[in-house]
DNA sequence: AGATATAATCTATCGTCGATAGAATTGCAA
DNA sequence: TTGCAATTCTATCGACGATAGATTATATCT
């Protein structure tokens, strides 16, 4: 075999084994077939690589899905967060919205992110990401805390807004217990609304 | 065939010995050191039997945890309903109190009926036992839903205060947001009183 | 170009898991 | 006792996460 031959079938060569594509192949299996299914080997074999090659990217599994996880849960608050009107209480109107068509849209990845699977996930990294997110809805609800409300009582306010969403949306998931997105809303508005004891709407 | 109902009915008078001893074994060890610990092997070895002892009573692992979940609903359901008071407002108080005391006093349990864990479980037969809780929830709640309610509008109020109360739950326990109780009810009786503030669309 | 160092990837393997097959043991009945 | 059936075991399978060490490919330097 030639010199030319061999850099003819080198530079043929696949790519080299990139953290990005390992993170899309093990999304991708998670989002389709449940993150039961994301095993380091299906991960590497989807890639075409021996499974030890996902070790030189990721420390161990948990890493990786934990991963998977943040960058989940930074696409919902940009989703949360992009174009949202000035108003309060029509933002506030806007997120619920937001949140729950991001939960039906990327079941999979909220599951991932909410620890809601078998999945291994480091939690306290996923919480900071989590708290941060949550920091941005109290932003949101602050206006609607009250008049002389601080800035804790608008996170107070936010932290009870997304157990509520997030409690109606496991049961969404889990229980079968189907909510419409107008009942979530109306929930939330209640529950908000209840905090000024002045009726919304 | 005489010979073989004798046995048939002898056997069903003393069905198997130690499907109960399993369930303690395993609920220990996930009490203890949560369901990841709990195997196959590591119950029978607590039991001083062979691994393959278990699949005697439970078709598998996952037939194992779900007894132990239903169990937990069950408890969980008697907690709250025993003595409960007639009238309304003061039901739904304690019953929300029932509710965070038995999820701080049996995290673990919680965690497994709620799937919050990696646990496989049954989640059809889970989601059974829980709507019926979420039932026992609704009959509470049914008077506080407003003068002219129905059983249905009773059921939705319930639904919702179960939403809340899981995600409070679930945010104490995963997110370190921690709520106190006093929050808890706060938040309860704010989403459950807006009912009668906010008209329904 | 050839030699060498570094990076990239692989093969082989370990220990643990859930699960099953089939052998060994026990206990009761005729 | 003999024999059947329930009970429990040993041995094993395939899949998993993870690691060690060999192997190959690329870059660098003469």
């Amino acid at each position: 075999m030639t010199t030319d031959e061999m850099r003819m079938s080198r530079s043929r060569r696949r790519p080299v084994a990139g953290r990005e594509q390992i993170l899309s192949a093990a999304r991708a299996i998670g989002v389709r077939h449940g993150w039961r299914a994301v095993t380091i080997r299906s991960v590497a074999h989807e890639l075409g690589y021996a499974s030890p090659l996902l070790y030189e990217h990721f420390r161990d599994k948990e890493d990786l899905l934990t991963q998977i996880a943040v960058e989940a849960i930074a696409m919902l608050e940009n989703r949360l967060t992009e174009n949202l009107p000035k108003d309060g209480n029509a933002a506030v109107l806007i997120m619920v919205e937001r949140y729950w068509t991001f939960m039906l849209e990327h079941t999979q990845l909220y599951r991932l992110m909410n620890g809601m699977d078998g999945a291994p996930i480091d939690k306290d990294a996923v919480s900071r990401s989590a708290q941060n997110l949550c920091q941005v809805i109290g932003d949101t609800v602050q206006p609607l805390a009250g008049e002389g409300a601080t800035a804790a009582d608008g996170q107070t306010l936010a932290d009870e807004l997304w157990a509520l969403l997030h409690g109606m949306a496991a049961l969404h998931l889990d229980r079968f217990v189907p909510f419409e997105l107008e009942r979530v809303t109306n929930a939330a508005l209640r529950l908000i609304g209840g905090a000024r004891l002045v009726p919304k709407i």
